[in-house]
DNA sequence: ACAACGATTAGATCATTAGCTAATCGTCTA
DNA sequence: TAGACGATTAGCTAATGATCTAATCGTTGT
């Protein structure tokens, strides 16, 4: 949950998955949005994938990332939970434990 | 925003919040919880207090410090509003725009 | 006024992180 | 198989962040 938070520190990496959240996108792709360079966003994307934010799925010659809501999820509410204003909020979702 | 986000990234300021929750404190009763110095925890008390998510209080030679919940909660619901498992869920308290 | 005490500021060190260019790897396709 | 292309890895630099000790500041009580 550390590595979660530690990567939505950035504010790129908070970008990448709300544009992930529309749709997978191929890393090139996904690069090209940012005025940084594609070496810059692979290491970007790793410190997404080590938190379990994202995952990939190789598709030839691209790699595909997919936003993995789930992990979001359970880190942000949960946190937000502890403080009596999380959770509840998403009962029509999936993940509720109970 | 981009502010709260990094003073959530790290365990220490997260853990500060959490017992801010349960009510407020100064800054040696605070410090005193942590395994690192006091102008450690100082530091530590200047981030969350530059991302909003703290105010403080003087008394005599003590600064009390207190949880800023309103600003926690639009970061971190907000952000969860833009994947859909934000909002809604605090219907019942204060800050909802509309 | 001065000593004690809570807290911050100053100043330094060490580790981590974001960024770059150049090089490499893997997969097509001609 | 050779070239092209998407993507990552290697190797580096500059900036940021967490931590420490020592020093300073402000308030209180004697």
């Amino acid at each position: 949950m550390n590595d979660v938070f530690k990567a939505l520190a950035d504010p790129t990496r908070r970008r990448v998955l709300q544009i992930l959240k529309s749709g997978p996108q191929a890393a090139g792709e996904l690069s090209s949005v940012f005025p940084v360079s594609k070496p810059t966003m692979s290491a970007h994307f790793t410190v997404l994938k080590q938190a379990g934010l994202v995952t990939t799925e190789k598709a030839g010659k691209s790699i595909i990332y997919h936003l993995n809501v789930s992990v979001l999820e359970e880190a942000l509410l949960g946190f937000s939970e502890a403080f009596g204003f999380g959770r509840n909020a998403m009962d029509a979702n999936q993940e509720t434990p109970q």
